[in-house]
RNA sequence: GGGCGAUUAACUCAGCGGUAGAGUAUCUGCCUUACAAGCAGAGAGUCACUAGUUCGAAUCUAGUAUCGCCCA
């Protein structure tokens, strides 16, 4: 029986270690915050996702992020929660479920409130369900015992006690006004939920006669089934044309109303003829002018799109159809001047995807022009909170300053029922808009309120009407810790740290949170808002339901690996807010991406697998560990007697690396820290640390070989907790195999790894390059000259320089083995006779290769000369700018002298070739 | 109409005043006992265009074009 860390198979399997440590972490309660615990807090709410199906890609993407900055600042010693849960997307379920029993042929009446709520319930639990078990295979370092939904009994407690208080206050409001009504869902909707869409349509022309006879005026529409409800005809105080017939009458044709001739500054003379009619119950301007002028609100439309008893004999008619008979009405009866092609913008029902009416309603409203003021006196006097990038601060203070009341009421029965309960017996058992109400925190309440103000015998019914989903949704920050109580963890964790989110919901939800919390809690409910982009399928196009053209993350975890797919789409996202896009392949399911990000989770792999099958058969983290501890404490440790260069330098990368990891995530810099380890991996550790730490594991001597072992095992170790906020499942696996760690630590629960500044030596890494360079300028020769790869060659190193000499004596042995040379001279002077030799340059140093064979005399001229000419332009350039007074005199000192410097050098490597091709 | 962003190698993207980089792909050679999901080497770019600022511009400024997003 082999020990485990011998014992490892040569490629990596995410499916097994992923589901053990996901299975692992939860059951052991690893992400459970403890806010006695000590540590500054450090606290996300996720983004709640709407429960109206899967996660996609955007989810997945999210929701990496926010996984980085959690488990990173959990190794850096904060006190960290990330706290899960869902929404319940009252109208986007509506849309399902009313679909669903569409397609049955019923409406949700049919069914009744009882039924279609019991159904919601049911979609909520499976979808819900779905999505928790997507986090859990995302890996995310939730804390699942306070998993929140937004109508769960707490939060259903928040958004009463919200309402009550805004109520209470005033700010909360039932009222008659113009709002934006969806048909198909048949419900208001807010501004936000209408996306306006360009068409093509056509202007109509009419014309509406003088009530006394003298003439015309004619007006424009691009909407003509609304003259039906129109109760003036306004034109441009200043307008001339029309200055005699203000005051005047028009008699509106088909209805045959008298109605006036007004004016108002609203009406653009240069539209049109410059006269308008006005439709007060129809459009949003309209409506304000016959709020201003005192004209009759006649609404012409039923709740389902169909024209009401007003529209005279369009009545019942749906109001596309109404359009083409009125059209055809006024044309019969000659008031119709003209039609023309026009292209204008129509409101669409964000969710229904039809036009939205423009609907005379009695509906809640929230007044939020405090609510927003209070959140624009925290950004302008307190700079919060804070965003990143800064550009979508702008974006969002716009939003604040232009905003109107917000329409919360909807005619839906899935989500927060309104806590309103009218007197119905005061106006014969219905809810009218007159109905009197009491606004209360439960029915017990509302009955107590009402006896008093109704009498005993009052009659009462709730509000049949739901909230948007977005009060709820705003309260959601504070309301998932507990409030309206005092909790310990809302004392604790709030306000939380960071909004990590998307610029695409900073109105809808980032904005209601800021003036929702700003108002309760008095505090903004984050510091720092994080923006991140949207994910892009391969043709560059958003990925949405609606397209279609959505990647199920699944699908790529089951192929590659969840820590693969999550490190793809971190390292994407360098310039923080930047659209990212995913490679995909749709017909064989592959992503390249995050095909190298696989290939890079079996480099660690095998990277790793490498470090522990040399640590020998007896080998003890425990001991090697407290071994290199003394080694590091040795004031030997930066001669080179202790260690060797190589050692030193990549103790210097590995601090170097630190360092900058930790910085980078603390701006936010989340991809360019992900390719930084990547590099560090990949390029330093593997390709030259490994390589050079072989002969000293396979050689004589002992203590060298303990060295090596140590740091093998130290840089290891440390570079597991550096990459494991980006790909928490194989870092945790071989972090345990490494460091013979019981079942019940976790690598999620070390501490992130510190740099120490006296490790770091830029000068050490800068002769490191020469050696490195050196190497990479022999394997060039023997891969020009066609030497075999198991062949062994002679190299002459040849550099005046004594500093370039003692680094390359240093190195002496790293060179052999990596560029396989048997034997290598380093001397001052050039040999003698060396025509028959490759050469190139590195540094000053003259690098030759003799060959025993036949040397092809033209191919080594082409190569030099092709070296050379490269140089010679470099010189040339550079002497052109050293050259220019106005250079040396006005660029910085150190930039001047880094030319002249580089220039020495070319000069130096264009003499060494010079004399080579003249050799030759 | 107003605003924001993007345009750099075949592809995906870094770089954001000191003269061009990475990964993938391509080509060449290697099954070198950590890894062929790998190793070594090579080729590949008027940094969208036009002016300007500067000793010097992919980088700053203005404008143009194309693509994308937000608001009206």
């Amino acid at each position: 029986m082999t020990a485990p860390h011998l014992n490892l198979p040569s490629q990596y399997d995410p499916t097994t270690t992923e589901a053990k440590w996901q299975k692992s972490w939860e059951a052991n309660q690893v992400f459970k915050a403890n806010p006695n615990h000590p540590g500054e807090p450090y606290c996300i709410v996720i983004p709640p996702p709407n429960v109206t199906g899967s996660l996609h890609m955007g989810h997945a993407f999210e929701h990496s992020l926010i996984d980085v900055l959690i488990r990173y600042h959990r190794m850096i010693g904060r006190n960290t929660l990330w706290l899960p849960g869902t929404d319940h997307a009252s109208i986007a379920v509506s849309t399902i479920l009313d679909r669903e029993l569409q397609a049955q042929g019923k409406t949700r009446q049919d069914v009744g409130r009882e039924a279609y709520l019991k159904r919601a319930w049911q979609w909520k639990e499976e979808s819900g369900g779905t999505i928790v078990g997507q986090l859990r295979r995302l890996g995310l370092s939730v804390d699942w015992s306070r998993e929140r939904f937004t109508m769960d009994e707490g939060l259903s407690n928040a958004v009463v006690e919200a309402f009550n208080q805004l109520y209470e206050e005033g700010l909360i409001y039932r009222g008659n006004y113009l709002v934006n009504w969806c048909p198909a869902s048949q419900s208001a909707v807010s501004d936000l939920e209408v996306e306006n869409q360009e068409v093509n349509g056509h202007l109509w022309h009419f014309r509406y006669p003088l009530t006394d006879g003298s003439g015309y005026v004619e007006v424009a529409t691009t909407r003509p089934e609304t003259m039906l409800g129109d109760t003036a005809v306004a034109v441009n105080p200043d307008d001339d044309r029309y200055r005699h017939l203000i005051g005047k009458t028009v008699t509106l044709p088909i209805m045959n109303r008298p109605i006036p001739i007004i004016a108002d500054e609203l009406v653009d003379a240069s539209f049109g003829t410059g006269c308008v009619k006005v439709t007060p119950a129809h459009d949003p301007n309209d409506f304000e002018m016959g709020k201003r002028h005192n004209l009759p609100f006649i609404n012409i439309m039923n709740k389902d799109g169909s024209l009401n008893e007003n529209a005279g004999p369009f009545q019942g008619q749906d109001r596309f159809v109404a359009r083409k008979n009125v059209v055809a009405k006024l044309k019969e009866e000659g008031f119709l001047v003209k039609v023309e092609d026009y292209k204008h913008t129509v409101p669409y029902s964000d969710r229904g995807k039809v036009p939205v009416e423009p609907l005379l309603s009695t509906q809640w409203f929230v007044k939020v022009d405090p609510l927003a003021t209070r959140a624009l006196h925290f950004l302008d006097q307190e700079n919060s909170p804070i965003f990143v990038p800064e550009r979508w601060m702008k974006v969002y203070r716009d939003w604040l300053v232009s905003l109107r009341d917000w329409c919360i009421s909807r005619q839906l029965w899935w989500g927060h029922q309104i806590p309103a309960w009218y007197a119905i017996s005061k106006t014969g058992g219905e809810i009218t808009d007159s109905t009197p109400f009491v606004v209360a925190r439960n029915e017990a309440e509302a009955r107590e309120k009402a006896i008093a103000q109704f009498g005993a015998d009052v009659q009462l019914e709730q509000d049949p009407d739901v909230l948007d989903t977005w009060f709820s949704s705003g309260l959601w920050p504070f309301s998932t810790l507990g409030w309206p109580d005092q909790t310990v963890d809302l004392e604790r964790y709030y306000p939380t740290t960071t909004l990590v989110t998307g610029f695409d919901i900073i109105f809808f939800w980032v904005a209601r949170m800021t003036m929702m919390a700003g108002h309760f809690t008095g505090q903004m409910p984050f510091k720092t808002v994080y923006i991140h982009g949207l994910v892009r399928d391969e043709n560059n196009k958003k990925m949405s339901k609606s397209a279609n053209n959505g990647i199920d993350p699944l699908l790529l975890i089951n192929k590659y690996g969840t820590d693969a797919l999550r490190y793809t789409l971190v390292k994407e996202v360098a310039g923080a807010g930047q659209d990212i896009r995913l490679e995909y392949n749709r017909k064989t399911d592959e992503s390249a991406s995050v095909e190298a990000s696989r290939n890079f989770t079996n480099k660690l792999w095998n990277a790793s697998r490498f470090v522990l099958m040399n640590l020998g058969e007896d080998y003890e983290f425990a001991t090697l560990s407290s071994e290199w501890e003394q080694t590091l404490q040795n004031p030997k440790l930066t001669t080179q007697n202790t260690l060797q260069l190589a050692d030193r330098w990549i103790l210097s990368r590995f601090h170097q690396v630190t360092q900058q990891t930790r910085d980078y995530i603390d701006k936010f810099g989340l991809g360019e820290a992900a390719k930084g380890l990547y590099e560090f991996i990949w390029g330093d550790f593997c390709d030259w640390y490994i390589e050079l730490a072989k002969s000293r594991l396979q050689g004589e001597d002992p203590d060298s070989r303990r060295t090596v072992q140590q740091i093998l095992v130290y840089v290891l170790e440390g570079t597991l907790k550096l990459l494991h906020p980006f790909m928490p499942h194989i870092t945790e696996e071989i972090w345990h195999t490494l460091t013979q760690a019981n079942d019940d630590e976790y690598l999620a629960l070390q501490a992130y790894p510190e740099p120490d500044r006296t490790l770091i030596d830029p000068e050490l890494e800068q002769q490191f390059e020469l050696l490195i360079n050196t190497i990479r300028t022999i394997r060039n020769l023997r891969a020009e000259a066609e030497v075999k790869p198991g062949v062994k060659v002679e190299i002459i190193l040849q550099s005046e320089s004594d500093r370039e000499r003692q680094i390359l004596t240093q190195g002496q042995t790293y060179i052999q083995n990596l560029a396989k040379v048997a034997t290598l001279t380093i001397t001052p002077t050039p040999p003698a006779e060396t025509s028959k030799m490759f050469a190139g340059v590195v540094g000053t140093v003259q690098v030759l290769m003799p060959l025993a064979g036949v040397v092809d005399i033209d191919a080594l001229r082409t190569k030099l000369e092709k070296d050379l000419k490269k140089i010679e332009a470099e010189i040339q350039s550079l002497n052109g700018r050293l050259n220019n007074p106005n250079f040396v005199n006005k660029a910085p000192t150190d930039v001047v002298e880094g030319a002249r410097a580089s220039l020495a050098e070319l000069e130096k490597q264009a003499e060494i070739l010079r004399t080579r091709l003249n050799k030759l």
